[in-house]
DNA sequence: CGACAACGGTTCATATCTGAACTAATGCTC
DNA sequence: GAGCATTAGTTCAGATATGAACCGTTGTCG
């Protein structure tokens, strides 16, 4: 259920720090980023796996009930920033599962639409709370002006 | 050769953000988290790709660079935080590509060493050059002072 | 020394993901 | 209205990951 092995290269070659915190070099710097980014997604993965949820399968619930009705997949695709075979294959395994249906669309026989189980209601109500405890505690870790720096920095990253 | 699908839930479901800013919520923060790794692991990916290489492929190739002897696939494993098996398909494919070989190891008749060819060698030097290249424009995007609370946050996270 | 645990690699099943076909249905345009 | 581009979904191949099962090999210990 996991992800990125840790891609950071320089082990243990850390080129000593010396004193007074200095801008950290680029490579360095970007290394962290995706290994903290992967450690996160491992700790939010961890918090669902109780509840038989990965990320990507509670995404598309969270969608259908945010929609509060049937969704056509490709709508599912374009939410998720996806391919639509993903959505295919992930709605495979959600129907295998129980948590969701697919249904035809009456005003369009291209259109397949899918829409959540009674089962995939509750599914999708433990996992949000689940979720939503792991991204406390992991926030919690942040003083109140890093939260506010770190968004800075990633707005700043991907503009 | 892409990665996870925007998990971002909340697309335009954006709080009006009122003036003064203040910090964000739990779930915005850590979704942009993600996202923006994702983002920046997407750059990444995309700078490599005219070498013909992806992250997962120009780990394996440093570590052997750097280590400047063949290694045993098992510390590639250790060393890429990854368990074994995946370091066998890797190797499989880089073997396809010419970059590495497999070698027997005179010392222990279960172990299997990872060598450079030359190819590979060449395929590494290249693709080190265009990920530093890539690496600094992503870090060029923070004032001096973001990148240090950045660095400090991650720390802060993973802590 | 001989049993047996531990190690190293591979294999297999499975989960995500992508992108390139392919098919059926729809919409547009002359 | 026939022809054709576009759209929706699936299928397939392939990359990247995990974890369990398996098999030699090695090393340890009574």
């Amino acid at each position: 259920m996991a992800h990125r092995p840790g891609v950071s290269h320089n082990e243990g070659v850390r080129k000593r720090p010396r004193k007074g915190a200095r801008r950290p070099t680029a490579d360095s710097l970007v290394f962290s980023f995706l290994s903290a980014a992967d450690v996160v997604e491992a700790r939010l993965e961890a918090a669902l796996s109780p509840t038989g949820l990965s990320l990507a399968k509670l995404a598309v619930l969270h969608f259908l009930a945010d929609a509060k009705e049937a969704l056509p997949l490709s709508d599912l695709a374009a939410r998720q920033h996806c391919v639509r075979s993903n959505i295919t294959q992930l709605m495979d395994r959600l129907e295998k599962d129980g948590l969701v249906r697919r249904r035809a669309d009456p005003d369009d026989r291209r259109s397949v639409l899918a829409e959540l189980t009674p089962a995939g209601e509750q599914a999708h109500a433990k996992g949000v709370r689940a979720l939503a405890d792991a991204q406390r505690a992991i926030v919690k870790a942040l003083k109140a002006g890093e939260a506010t720096s770190l968004q800075n920095a990633l707005t700043a990253l991907t503009s």
